[in-house]
RNA sequence: GGGGUCGUAGCUCAGUCGGUUAGAGCGUCGGCCUGUCACGCCGAAGGUCGCGAGUUCGAGUCUCGUCGGCCCCGCCA
C-alpha cells in the first residue's frame, strides 16, 4: 500500500456517465466513472465489476498484470459499494462483447481506483426480481428499492410529466400559483388531515383536500388562468390508485365553458401521451352522459376497451311467464343482463362462482343463459317462448358460445353497478381487455346532488361550489335529485383521470345550493363567508378541472399502483415503513399545543412493527 | 368498520396425512479459478416457521386470537 491517501476531489469526478461509455477501436480514451458495484465477477486472475449510475452500467476490468496492486484492492470490492474509477475505454477483445447491454462493446481498463463508500450487505437485490420481494422491505428499505432501474424510469417518467405539463399550462397563458398548506378545514368532502395552531390553542389548519376555493378566487381576483402542480391531502382509507397525499395538477380559467376545457385538456393529453410514449391520442374524447355511462357500464367511470355492455332486457321478461322478473318489470324495476363473448364454455361450478359474486354485489340472484350449438340454454329458458327467446338474443346479440347473466331489481343504478362489476371482473378473468388500448371519456351531466340516507340530507356529488346547469335551476326547489350539473370526468380506461366543473359565479346561486344542502344561512357564513363575500365582488364565469398526476404517471408507466410512481408512498395503514410516521411524539410538545390525547394516542403500539423488517 | 389473501434462512420459495435433526435456489462468508457478464467449482455459516394461546403423546402443518403487507367493499365533495 503506497502511504499518499486518496480523497474524492476535482481529479476523481466522472468524466463520462456509465451508461454514456463508448469509444472506437485502436483508442484507449481516459475516462473516469463513478457509481456503484452492481455485480463483480472475480475470476481469481481477471476482476470484472459491473459499474452503475442512472444511466446505466458499464464493465469494468482489473487486469492483475497491468496493475497488480490496484487488482488486489478490487478484490474487497462487494455490492453496491461507491467508487471511482480511472480507467481507459477499451474495444473488447473479439468475441466478449455483450449485445444485452448498451455499453456492451466496450470496457474500462482499470488503472486505479477510489474507494468512496462501502455497503452493507443487501436485504435484497437490486434488480429486477425485486418485483417480486415482499413491498413491506421494499418500503422499508425505499433508497435501496429507488435505485432500481424501473423506479428510475417511472421517477423520470413522473418529471417529464411535470415538465410537460409546466411548459403547455405556461405556454397557454396558465400562471402557476401557489395556495396554502395550511387552510380552513371544510366539512363536507373526504376527512381532514388537522394541523393544531400553537399561537391559537385549540384551533387547527387542515392540509387542503384541494385548493378548490382558493383557485376559485384567484379567478375572482384577475389572474384569469391558473395551474399548479401540488400536493392535497385526505384522510381516507387507501387502494392501489389512493394515497392520503397526492398530487394534483390543478386548473382553473375564466369566461369560459366546458368546451374550452375539454379541448384544452384533450390537446395536453395529446401531446403528453406523444412526448412521453409516442402514443398517438385521437381527439376530441367521446363524451358520455352520467347515466348512460351506469346504464351501458355500470359505473360512472366505464372501461371502453371491454366490448361488452350491459343491456336491457325488461322487454323480453315483461312478456315472460317467469314470475319475479314479470313483476319487476311490470312495476318499472329493471332487468338487465351482462353478456359474456365464449361464456358458453363456462361449466356449472364456473356459473354458480359468478352467481356468488353476484350475490355478494348485493343481487338478488343471477340467471345464467348459454348458446351451445345454437341452443339457448339456462334455467329460465323454459318461461321464454320462440319469439321471447329470440329478442333476448337480439337485444344482448349474443351468439353461439356466448353466455349471458341476467339479474333484476327496482334500483336502477343498483342492478347497473352490480352488472358493472362483473363485466370488468369477467373481463379480466377472460382476457377481453383489449391490450394497449388508451381509450378516454368525458362523463358529463352528473346529478348536482345525490341522497345521504344516513343523514337525511341532500349533499354534493361533485363539491358545493359546482354550477348547475341553468335549465335544471327551477327543479332545485321542486327536485333536487333531478338537477344536473356542469361537472365532467376525465376518464381513462376506467381509471378516473380527473374531474371538473364549471363553478357557480352567482352569490345567489351559491347560497341556493348551501342551503340544498341543509347549510343554515348562519352554518354557510361561518365556512364559507369568505368565499360569499368575494363572490359577491364581481366574479367572472369560471371554472377548471384536476388531474391526478400520480394516477396520469401509473398508467403512463403501466405500473400496477400509484406507489411505483411515487418516491415515497405510503402503506395501506397511512404509514412510511421507512421513517416510521406517523409517531407519538413527547408530552411536552403535545402541552405546547394545548392537546391531550385519549387512550391510544400516545401508546409505543402506534409505531409501525418492525419485527420482521427491521435494519438492525 | 367489513370481506379476501399472504406471512417458513438476508431474498424467493418447497415442506405430503399432524410424526426423526425444517429443505432448495439465490445472496453472504472462506477456498480455487485470467475473458466473465445471473461467471464457474468446492466448502461453511445462517431458522423465535410473524406473535400469543388452545387441541394433541407430538403443531411449520389443525383451531381461536392478534400484528403486519397487499387486493376489494364501505369511505374517498
Amino acid at each position: 500500500m503506497e502511504g499518499a491517501q486518496k480523497f474524492f476531489d476535482k481529479e476523481w469526478q466522472r468524466t463520462v456517465y456509465c451508461g454514456d461509455v463508448s469509444g472506437k477501436s485502436g483508442e484507449e480514451i481516459p475516462v473516469v466513472v463513478n457509481g456503484w458495484v452492481r455485480r463483480r465477477r472475480d475470476l481469481g486472475g481477471l476482476i470484472f465489476i459491473e459499474l452503475w449510475d442512472h444511466t446505466g452500467a458499464v464493465q469494468v476490468v482489473f487486469n492483475p498484470e497491468l496493475t497488480p496492486e490496484v487488482h488486489e484492492q478490487a478484490r474487497e470490492l462487494r455490492s453496491e459499494f461507491v467508487v471511482s474509477v480511472k480507467g481507459r475505454i477499451h474495444v473488447r477483445p473479439e468475441g466478449t462483447a455483450n449485445p444485452s447491454m448498451k455499453t456492451g462493446e466496450w470496457e474500462i481498463v482499470a488503472g486505479d481506483f477510489l474507494r468512496l463508500a462501502p455497503a452493507a450487505p443487501l436485504p435484497f437485490e437490486i434488480g429486477e426480481l425485486t418485483d417480486k420481494v415482499d413491498e413491506n422491505l421494499r418500503l422499508h428499505y425505499r433508497y435501496l428499492d429507488l435505485r432500481r432501474e424501473k423506479m428510475q424510469r417511472n421517477l423520470r417518467l413522473r418529471h417529464k410529466i411535470a415538465m410537460y405539463t409546466r411548459n403547455f399550462l405556461s405556454a397557454g397563458g396558465f400562471l402557476e400559483i401557489e395556495t396554502p398548506m395550511l387552510t380552513l378545514s371544510t366539512p363536507e368532502g373526504a376527512r381532514d388531515y388537522l394541523v393544531p395552531s400553537r399561537v391559537n390553542p385549540g384551533s387547527f389548519y387542515a392540509l387542503p383536500q384541494s385548493p378548490q376555493i382558493f383557485k376559485q378566487i384567484l379567478m375572482i381576483s384577475g389572474f384569469d388562468r391558473y395551474f399548479q402542480i401540488v400536493k392535497c391531502f385526505r384522510d381516507e382509507d387507501l387502494r392501489a390508485d389512493r394515497q392520503p397525499e397526492f398530487t394534483q395538477i390543478d386548473i382553473e380559467m375564466s369566461y369560459l365553458v366546458e368546451e374550452d376545457i375539454f379541448s384544452l385538456i384533450e390537446q395536453y393529453l395529446q401531446g403528453l401521451f406523444k412526448e412521453t410514449i409516442g402514443v398517438d391520442v385521437a381527439t376530441p374524447f367521446r363524451r358520455m352522459s352520467y347515466w348512460e355511462a351506469m346504464d351501458r357500464f355500470g359505473s360512472d367511470k366505464p372501461d371502453l376497451r371491454i366490448p361488452f355492455e350491459i343491456v336491457d332486457l325488461s322487454p323480453v321478461f315483461a312478456g315472460s311467464s317467469f314470475e319475479p322478473f314479470r313483476d319487476i318489470a311490470a312495476r318499472g324495476g329493471y332487468v338487465r343482463g351482462i353478456p359474456l363473448p365464449g361464456g358458453a364454455s363456462l361449466s356449472r361450478k364456473n356459473l354458480s362462482d359468478i352467481e356468488e359474486k353476484a350475490k355478494r354485489l348485493g343481487a338478488r340472484g343471477l340467471s345464467p343463459f348459454q348458446i351451445k350449438d345454437g341452443e339457448l340454454k339456462g334455467p329460465l329458458v323454459k318461461y321464454l317462448d320462440e319469439s321471447s327467446q329470440s329478442l333476448l338474443k337480439s337485444s344482448s346479440s349474443i351468439g353461439d358460445g356466448d353466455a349471458l347473466f341476467v339479474i333484476a331489481g327496482s334500483d336502477r343504478r343498483e342492478v347497473s353497478e352490480i352488472l358493472g362489476t362483473l363485466r370488468l371482473e369477467l373481463a379480466r378473468e377472460h382476457g377481453l381487455v383489449a391490450k394497449g388500448a388508451w381509450e378516454f371519456l368525458w362523463v358529463v351531466d352528473f346529478p348536482l346532488f345525490e341522497r345521504d340516507e344516513e343523514a337525511g340530507r341532500w349533499c354534493a356529488v361533485h363539491h358545493p361550489f359546482t354550477s348547475p346547469c341553468s335549465e335544471d335551476i327551477p327543479l332545485m326547489d321542486s327536485n333536487p335529485g333531478s338537477v344536473r350539473s356542469r361537472a365532467y370526468d376525465c376518464v381513462l380506461n376506467g381509471n378516473e383521470l380527473g374531474g371538473g366543473s364549471i363553478r357557480i359565479h352567482d352569490p345567489l346561486i351559491q347560497e341556493k345550493v348551501f342551503s340544498c344542502l341543509s347549510f343554515t344561512k348562519e352554518a354557510a357564513r361561518e365556512r364559507f363567508g369568505f368565499l360569499l363575500d368575494a363572490l359577491s365582488s364581481g366574479t367572472p364565469p369560471h371554472g377548471g378541472i384536476a388531474l391526478g398526476m400520480d394516477r396520469l404517471a401509473m398508467l403512463l408507466s403501466g405500473a400496477a399502483s400509484i406507489r411505483d410512481v411515487m418516491a415515497f408512498p405510503k402503506t395501506q395503514k397511512a404509514q412510511c415503513l421507512m421513517s416510521g410516521a406517523p409517531s407519538a411524539v413527547p408530552g411536552e410538545q403535545l402541552k405546547e399545543l394545548c392537546i391531550k390525547t385519549v387512550s391510544a394516542g400516545t401508546s409505543e403500539k402506534h409505531a409501525p412493527s418492525q419485527e420482521k423488517t427491521d435494519p438492525k
